[in-house]
RNA sequence: GGGCGCUUAGCUCAGUUGGUAGAGCGUCAGCCUUACAAGCUGAAUGUCGUAGGUUCGAUCCCUGCAGCGCCCACCA
């Protein structure tokens, strides 16, 4: 071997490309069948089939990459399933868009057509985001892609449906709905977001009718927040307790702008205390008033239509008129009527479409529902047993509550792209049936009069099988039974409702059991300023740049540092990734160091390695601890505490105290260069494997370059080395501990600390080389610091440690603490001595500061009585260094006056 | 309205059997030392949100309060 002339630095531009191809052509990504090993498996949330990457999926997909490539990596039988999701509202509403674009309403195109444009459209951009997931550099099993909507997919969800159906828990009914006005839909409780609104609350007066249905001259006060829904009440209602209005219920009351008679009623749900306490009842637009329009028998009137413009019930004044102007029309109206009494402001809570963001309308319609309580339970008592894990903790409370308080899951959309509901009607007898694929004739009566239901199910429906579904559900597949549960998946907090809860009780009632044995959420990414990254705002960086401009692996691991587990959110900014790409760029050059100064017969073979030199000892040491506690964390999932372990090894560790020891040796011959190559590669091959989870390109493109040298590992040779990707996961066991050498070097490094910062306080040049001397509190820290005496030397650029005896500091130095000891570092004859005794002073009283802290402890009897007898030694030792530290700073600057 | 979380250095955040606080960035100072100036070396900086309680001792446990944020909720 010869010295490796290394480039500048890495190219990502140029390698990550290549490095993807490697891969793809060695198949590493794939995963396979093998009783031999353990399972693993993650599936990918999927993406919008029509989307592109932005920072959410970099988020959500980084953790999984690593999870996935450290399991592959420790010998399990990997697999990370990717594929899209048709996204029903979303996608239509694109076509939808581009179609109105071209001139053309999709209503006139009808059904099949449209459904055709969607497809296209979905032929056209659907291998966008996989190929940017694949940019990301995402482990995944690209031949396993699977699509929400392809044909596996299908039979799974008209199955699921079929199942659920049979068993009673999916069923019809007319239930008032959230329904979104642009999107056409009926949309879930958990596609309602609900937001504050500031309106007012319109104070109205209805004139009360005599028997003879004459105005008495009297009117009743109703307070509403939605004057134009006025139009449509078939009542007025009051508490029946209420003394108010005792002799009311049973009367008449005329209804302005429509004068139409209408009842005035009594039910419990009246809150007397709200408003003037009476409500005006509008049974078709407003779900309390519908329940108790149905206890009371009351009519509905309909004057909303499904796209919120007013109907012609509403009366000809206000027909096709949308909903907000309706409203300013009815109180303008009733204004000039002189019945609005009062206009008071008033906050409140307005449900709006998830995808819109338009206001959503109760509306009454026959719809598609699911039974979830009984799911419920089930998917409860599966996180109660621990039978799946969340992580963290914490988000557990919510799934409860969620769980705890569910309604049943409206999943009838009315819309054309996406499964449709595989329930079929007979015209002939009624008969309701559900079947996966369309029945001939009708089971009951043999009529062939039969009709699909026209609505699609939520695209939710779809997505809750995805971790059976991919695997080949409802067939028993070998990959199911090998599988399935799913070991890991993460998601946004932020579709804990949507999907994680729901995959929860479609596995459970579907395939038999928990979908994942450990569900991992995480928030969301900011902008530097704490905003949540948006279209509007333009503070949504765009990935693909980032990866373009600081490196693939450089965005990867600033996330991964900065990983919002659980409820926190990370932030975003240039310097982060400047600083993701800094790693790199040391890897790079710690590698270069190394290479270029290889020599012949340094062949490596960790097994007989044997560790002579102190710093080869100590620096393995530290690196089986590095390992052993990044796997600690990674087992919680807490990447990022666990790449901080690896990052403070290589940068503190390995860069600033084991190359800079070794280099004396590296640059020499012999022996000596020979262990300090084989301890610095091994040290960099198994840098590269921990790192190879958080930045796999760059790792992959060393663990290259140090195989086309010739540099590979014959303890584990039986590996394959054609990638790191396949390379085994280090075991830290073989990495001994040496206490001794910790406490060795730990001594020099304090001391070497002291040595340079009296050297920057002083003003004294690194170059000078300085005597010093050393008073040791104890033998032990004598003999520990003997071995790493010349190290000290080296690196503190002393001409020689001597021994101090002890009693007074010897005249023109000045003295430093180091954990073992004081040291006296003689100070050059050109230093100006006022300058020196003012930074004494303020030395002198920090120390001061901090051993009357300790002092005030000691003196305290109950301290001494009740802490642990090993602490309040501990603490006397502590205070009498100090009080030695202090004595001998104080005799050095009273001898320079 | 109910529930949860957060408040620590100028900024972003770590900090579990309770023992007098750390990192990165930024700032200041010194270094082009033959891997790296996107680097190296050193330094400064905190009533750990607030008021109490428990304790020999509280950033940590308990209670009240304030500010910020999130989730849930059919009160017109």
């Amino acid at each position: 071997m010869t010295p490796v002339e290394m480039a500048k630095q890495f190219n990502h531009q140029e390698a990550e490309a290549r490095i993807a191809q490697l891969w793809e052509g060695l198949g590493v990504n794939k995963g396979r069948v093998d009783h031999s090993k353990k399972p693993f498996c993650v599936v990918i949330p999927p993406p919008n089939v029509t989307g592109i990457l932005h920072m959410g999926h970099v988020l959500d997909n980084i953790p999984q990459d690593v999870m996935t490539r450290w399991h592959r990596m420790r010998g399990f039988a990997a697999v990370w399933i990717p594929g899209t999701d048709h996204a029903g509202i979303a996608t239509q509403s694109v076509v939808k868009k581009q179609l109105e674009k071209e001139g053309i309403n999709m209503r006139d195109l009808g059904r099949e057509r449209f459904l055709e444009r969607v497809w296209q459209w979905r032929e056209k951009s659907g291998s966008t985001i996989i190929q940017q997931l694949k940019r990301l550099g995402c482990s995944c099993d690209w031949e396993r892609e699977r699509f929400t909507m392809d044909q596996g997919m299908v039979e799974a969800v008209l199955t699921a449906f079929v199942q659920l159906f049979d068993k009673g828990l999916v069923y019809r009914g007319k239930r008032m709905v959230n329904w979104c006005t642009v999107c056409l839909t009926a949309l879930s409780d958990e596609e309602v977001e609900m937001a504050s609104h500031s309106s007012h609350l319109w104070h109205l007066k209805y004139p009360i009718l005599n028997a003879a249905g004459q105005p008495t001259g009297e009117h009743v006060v109703v307070a509403t927040t939605r004057p134009e829904t006025m139009l449509g009440d078939t009542a007025v209602a009051v508490h029946p307790d209420d003394a108010r209005y005792k002799g009311l219920v049973g009367k008449t009351v005329l209804l302005p702008l429509q004068n139409r008679p209408i009842p005035v009623v009594a039910d419990p749900f009246v809150d007397p205390k709200f408003g003037t306490g009476v409500v005006k009842l509008t049974p078709a637009h407003d779900a309390n008033d519908y329940e108790a329009s149905q206890r009371l028998g009351l009519p509905l009137e309909v004057v909303i239509s499904d796209e919120g413009k007013m109907t012609a019930a509403a009366g000809a004044a206000y027909e096709g008129l949308d909903r907000q102007k309706a409203r300013k029309k009815v109180v303008e109206d009733l204004e000039a009527l002189g019945l609005v009494e009062k206009i008071e402001k008033h906050a409140n809570a307005v449900g709006e479409c998830y995808r819109c963001k338009s206001v959503v309308e109760p509306k009454l319609s026959d719809q598609w529902f699911v039974k979830m309580a009984p799911l419920a339970e089930k998917a409860k008592q599966a996180v109660l047993e621990g039978r799946t894990a969340i992580i963290p903790d914490s988000e557990k409370h919510d799934y409860f509550h969620w769980m705890d308080s569910i309604r049943d899951w409206c999943i009838s959309r009315q819309l054309w792209w996406g499964h449709r509901i595989p329930v079929f009607y007979c015209g002939g007898c009624k008969h309701v049936m559900a079947k996966v694929s369309a029945p001939a004739s009708c089971d009951s009566c043999g009529s062939e009069a039969i009709t699909q239901d026209e609505d699609v199910l939520d695209t939710w429906f779809s997505s809750q099988l995805w971790p059976f579904s991919t695997l080949g559900w409802p067939h028993k597949t070998e990959e199911l039974k090998f599988w399935y549960p799913n070991t890991w998946l993460m998601s946004g907090r932020d579709i804990l409702f949507f999907w994680d809860t729901r995959m929860m009780m479609a596995g459970l009632e579907l395939a038999g059991d928990v979908p994942f044995r450990t569900l991992v959420l995480h928030g969301i990414v900011r902008d530097s300023q704490g905003r949540k990254l948006s279209k509007s705002l333009n503070n949504s960086p765009d990935p693909l740049a980032l990866f373009d401009q600081f490196g693939t692996d450089a965005v990867r691991i600033s996330i991964a540092q900065n990983y919002p587990l659980g409820r926190q959110d990370a932030r975003l900014s240039e310097e982060l990734f400047r600083n993701g790409q800094g790693f790199v760029i040391k890897l790079w050059n710690a590698t270069k160091l190394v290479l270029g100064n290889l020599s012949g017969g340094c062949e490596l073979d960790s097994a007989k390695l044997k560790l002579e030199a102190l710093e080869d000892r100590w620096i393995v040491s530290r690196l089986g601890e590095a390992i052993r506690s990044h796997d600690a964390y990674l087992e919680k999932s807490d990447f990022s505490h666990a790449l901080g372990v690896v990052t403070s090894f290589f940068w503190d560790d390995f860069c600033d105290w084991y190359l800079e020891i070794i280099k004396p040796r590296l640059w020499g011959e012999g022996e000596q260069k020979r262990s300090a190559l084989a301890v610095s590669l091994l040290c960099l091959r198994t840098i590269y494997k921990l790192f190879h989870l958080y930045m796999p390109f760059v790792t992959e493109e060393l663990w290259q370059t140090l195989a086309s040298h010739g540099v590979s590992d014959a303890a584990t040779a039986h590996d394959d080395e054609r990638s790191i990707a396949l390379a085994s996961w280090p075991n830290a066991a073989l990495f001994a501990q040496d206490a001794d050498a910790e406490a060795q070097i730990g001594i020099m490094a304090s001391l070497v600390r002291g040595v340079r910062d009296v050297r920057q306080n002083l003003g004294i040049s690194p170059k000078q080389e300085l005597d010093t001397r050393l008073l040791f509190l104890s033998e032990g820290a004598r003999g520990n610091f003997e071995p790493v005496r010349g190290i000290a030397e080296a690196l503190g650029g002393v001409r020689g440690f001597a021994v101090h005896g002890g009693g007074a500091a010897p005249q023109g130095y000045v003295p430093l603490k180091f954990s073992g000891g004081i040291g006296y570092v003689q100070v050059p004859s050109d230093i100006d001595a006022r300058d020196i005794s003012s930074k004494l002073t303020a030395r002198i009283d920090k120390l001061g500061k901090a051993l009357q802290g300790i002092e005030k402890n000691l003196s305290n009897e109950n301290f001494v009585a009740n802490a642990p007898a090993e602490l309040v030694e501990e603490t006397k030792s502590k205070a009498a260094e100090l009080r030695e530290s202090i004595a001998k700073l104080d005799e050095f600057r009273r001898s320079l006056q």
